[in-house]
DNA sequence: GCACAAAATTGTCAACCGTCCTAAATTGGA
DNA sequence: TCCAATTTAGGACGGTTGACAATTTTGTGC
């Protein structure tokens, strides 16, 4: 009741060389424990410990898997990313749907996506871990590329007039708004009721923009 | 030269009422500490010894005047909020500049805000933060409302026809859109060089989507 | 079913954390 | 100047953390 049923798996994890199957399924069960406790209580609850706690595991084995803490971590982003990474894959084509309506839905998804917990939860403390750890910030904004590219491809078609430079400059802006609704209007958020209305706004004024956006001269 | 002096102050503490002056300066110093540390290392890093040790002082001093790092952590995101909060009620009015004139300037100052190393470190702490803290939610709900506010009230006057439910979404998207710049185009982002450029998109196409939006029948 | 690699257990380590307490030094006002 | 309020020093406590080593149990291919 607190969520409905996930669309896309929400873990991507790199497939297994040699090992057990028993090992592969232990490596993931800690990842997605690790994920969960990252979402319901925040980084910094995510302690050795209380991963293996939660896994119903001993230290010592989680540390067998994963030796140190950042090794855990650098997987684990790993494989939350790639998940978000086929999402974005998925759809970027429509064929025979106009420029407009597939801007528009690409758009309605990524802001649907914002209102998920996972999303919302997740998201702050990756922007957070970006500020001060180098292998996050390469990572999420090698995520936020791929993202951003299926909007440069769209408006480059909506206004092949314009220069490489104002494509990416609109779709940075537009990736942008959209991912500030996290803070007001995700998962819990106070505004989070008036998500649906702003999605029309922020549509509605992506369009506009695109349409009629004229670069400095 | 890493940063431009600052143009307002960081940290605004409430007036000391009793205690000698040496006191106040001692608790300034303190919160000046710890927002430094907070901004150059995180949140995690700014454990009690770590900010005694960068303040020179003993930590049995330090939990002297903040006997808990719960009521350290209270009072120097009072102190930093209300610096911004004082920051925004003075940009409210420009009598005699037009109505999009002045969206523009409002506009103008918080993006220009959020390239800033102070606003673009701080703040993703504070949206991780809130997601698993009550007090540092509510807190941080607080400034923005405040910082919406002026943003309502150039709204209405532009769109007089509009209800207050639409004009309050027209701001949460204006507002949501600048905050999301951070992540991309803040201090030292990827494309902080491109920070002024987006400001113009951001802005013409706040200005179109005001004078433009019709509220959904 | 055997042998061996993989997986899991158990215990220890130094480092750090927040909190608390007492004694000394300093300060500011009468 | 003197005294009380305030500030600083210094240490100790219990608890948690990540990392590591030695050992036992388990799973799988042969």
């Amino acid at each position: 009741m607190d969520q409905p049923p996930k669309l896309v798996t929400d873990l991507l994890m790199p497939g297994r060389e040699g090992g057990y199957a028993k090992g592969y399924e232990t490596r993931e069960l800690i990842l997605r424990t690790a994920l969960h406790i990252l979402i319901e209580e925040g980084y910094q609850a995510m302690s050795m410990r209380r991963i293996a706690a939660a896994c119903g595991m001993r230290l010592g084995n989680l540390t067998y898997h994963y030796p140190t803490r950042e090794d855990l971590v650098r997987e684990l982003l790993n494989a939350v990313i790639s998940s978000y990474e086929v999402e974005f894959a998925a759809i970027v084509h429509a064929p025979g749907v106009p420029h407009e309506e597939r801007l528009a839905r690409v758009c309605s998804l990524i802001i649907e996506d914002i209102g998920s917990k996972k999303t919302t939860r997740l998201f702050p403390e990756l922007w957070a871990l970006a500020n001060h750890d180098a292998f996050v910030y390469e990572r999420m904004h090698e995520l936020y590329d791929r993202a951003r590219a299926p909007l440069v491809e769209i408006i480059a078609e909506m206004r092949p007039d314009l220069g490489e430079v104002a494509r990416f400059d609109l779709a940075l802006f537009i990736s942008a708004s959209m991912e500030g609704l996290t803070i007001f209007a995700g998962y819990r958020m106070p505004f989070a009721q008036r998500l649906p209305a702003v999605e029309q706004v922020a549509i509605r004024s992506f369009i506009d923009i695109v349409r009629s956006y004229k670069p400095a001269a």
